[in-house]
DNA sequence: GATTTAAGTGAGAACGTTATCACTTTATTT
DNA sequence: AAATAAAGTGATAACGTTCTCACTTAAATC
């Protein structure tokens, strides 16, 4: 039976290389890795056997010995949201041209799956890890999650921030960018604003600027506009979330909010649909805003005025102090260990037109 | 300095928990793994010193013996594609409750970058592979692309076949889906159909599913009218493409098509906003079909008529097949080693709506 | 109580590299 | 021509696990 013996194809090794070209495992790993010195004799003959054999290295025994990985963990709530898959698609380009390969691991806002990640990249000895926390604020001061955090390794946090770690973050102005929202909202006549979000902490940040923003106008904070629950009868990280949200805010008509702002791209096109579904128009019935940039945002009927992040920057910011922490683990980051990006309001026809600036 | 000494925490290995715990390497291992039979002292000890240094296992060391790394590969064009975005947060999700991770790797449709992607791959000892090649038409042939396929590690590849490989297929009946929108368009009374796409196997298909609807109605199939090239001034992946190709199919108005077929959703987005930016009113000047669904298709205005890929039965099916390869080598799949999904036209009002079914 | 079976253990050889060390050969300098 | 430097090489010890093997002790069988 020969095809057995065809089946299981031998996985050659250094030793094999060796053996056919006639030198010693330490000749062909120095040829094949580029250091040291060899004869141009041996040379040629170790890559002829290579390439004879098919020979592919064993990447894992050489992280064994050279103790990198040549791999970075990427933690998200979910890459379906454009926000986290572009920042995903940038940093997996940057890194693939130093050789690194991206693990990509989905959280769905769970604190929980985010403690099972760290532990399985570090267990995989990632050389380095970027990640969008799905702490609670409540959590973010319990000691047990703090500990999963191994500060010996490289790591920066994208899009939120995590108090107590002293990892450099690079996020948006959650807090400013949403300030900036809400008080469009008001300045176009707006006093009900109905706000969409969920437990995450960067959210409660972007609460936070609504918040002051309803304030400093005067405007009272009304909790039974805040949505910001997850509910067991819906599945976080689907367009449903949104939409319940909408039908619950809106469905009082005494009370309802002449605006609502959704907190991510995925809740603002539940906002849509849910409007849509409720024969409402915008931005008469009722305004909307979203968080996020979106393609098809200026085309829609009306276009749908947003906060935009500056998702490249985010990206390619977190990723270069990402690479200089693993390559130079010398380098003190401590002078501006925080990068803050601003938003930018994109104001399109969502929340009507009558500007009062 | 104490300081400095804090810096280099040491990592701790098998052998400091079994010294700490008073026993020998072979029992922490043995406690650890969960195989073999220890005392219940000595399961005690073990947890306690393992606890005591945050011992975490060398995933890399257990990699090395045991030959398998719990991580399989994804290899597509863009991640940020929402159809591949779906597709790996579903596979993500089922990989992650076995233990298993996901290494993420964008080709942007490049052939050159999908090879260097496998190398690294391989080297990597990934335990299966996932992927959506983005070899062309010409290049299936090629034996060289040919080789740098393992066939000795599970494979399983989604969405485009390779003909000469002999590795299971997940993918949509696409000549079928491509045949059944063009014939929707040609009953609604277009003559004149545009087709936007680029050199992918995929799309080749599709070609043929429309060139096959058009002759069949008797229809000319006039290449004019099929773009499917891949220009240097655009980049792909991004939304120009599409606004590219639309104004140029769109420029000529003796020769304009009266209908344009998108052959990915980035590209539909693309043919939107060309269309909005030409002043051109859909469906009355043009019509317009889509592959794949999207979320804000029915908010649109006209709401858009698409070609609806079954996403995520491609990725269970996809993902359940690798997982059965990997975990048991022996299966053969001979029987239904292709699987070719149906698509659904999903009709709205892009098209116009004198339908003469 | 003698024998078999099971449970609990440690020593040590792999796994496939890298990289140090010691050595030989060749090239370069005095 | 002798002395030194440089280039080329092979043996071999790591890296941190797993797991077989051999062994001791305890439990179960007759």
């Amino acid at each position: 039976m020969p095809r057995k013996s065809e089946q299981k194809s031998k996985e050659y090794t250094i030793k094999d290389v060796a053996e056919l070209a006639g030198v010693s495992t330490a000749t062909v790993g120095r040829v094949l890795g580029g250091y040291g010195s060899a004869s141009h004799e041996a040379t040629q003959a170790v890559r002829e056997a290579a390439n004879k054999l098919h020979y592919i290295p064993n990447g894992i025994a050489q992280s064994m010995k050279k103790k990198t990985t040549k791999s970075v963990g990427l933690i998200v709530a979910n890459i379906c949201n454009p926000y986290f898959s572009s920042i995903a698609r940038i940093v997996e380009s940057v890194l693939v041209k130093k050789g690194y390969n991206i693990i990509i691991c989905n959280t769905d806002e769970d604190g929980d799956r985010e403690i099972s990640y760290l532990k399985m990249l570090y267990e995989k000895r990632i050389d380095g890890l970027m990640i969008a926390s799905a702490l609670k604020e409540s959590e973010r001061k319990d000691s047990q999650f703090n500990m999963t955090y191994k500060e010996s390794i490289p790591t920066i946090i994208i899009d939120r921030e995590i108090s107590n770690l002293k990892f450099p973050t690079v996020a948006s102005d959650n807090f400013r960018g949403a300030y900036e929202a809400t008080s469009h909202l008001i300045k176009l006549g707006h006093k009900r604003i109905g706000i969409i979000g969920s437990t995450i902490s960067t959210f409660f940040r972007r609460v936070e600027g609504y918040r002051q923003a309803m304030l400093d106008h005067s405007l009272p904070f009304d909790t039974n506009l805040v949505f910001n629950k997850s509910y067991k009868n819906v599945k976080p990280g689907d367009v449903s979330e949104g939409i319940y949200a909408t039908k619950n805010l809106l469905k009082y008509r005494e009370y309802r909010p002449t605006a609502i702002f959704a907190l991510n791209n995925l809740l603002t096109t539940g906002v849509l649909i849910a409007v849509n579904d409720l024969g409402l128009k915008i931005p008469d019935d009722v305004a909307v805003i979203g968080w996020d940039d979106f393609d098809l945002a200026s085309l829609l009927n009306p276009p749908i005025t947003v906060v935009k992040q500056s998702t490249y920057n985010i990206a390619t910011i977190a990723i270069s102090r990402l690479l200089q922490q693993i390559e130079n683990p010398n380098t003190i980051l401590n002078e501006e260990k925080k990068v803050i990006l601003s938003t930018e309001l994109v104001i399109r026809g969502s929340c009507g037109s009558n500007v009062t600036y």
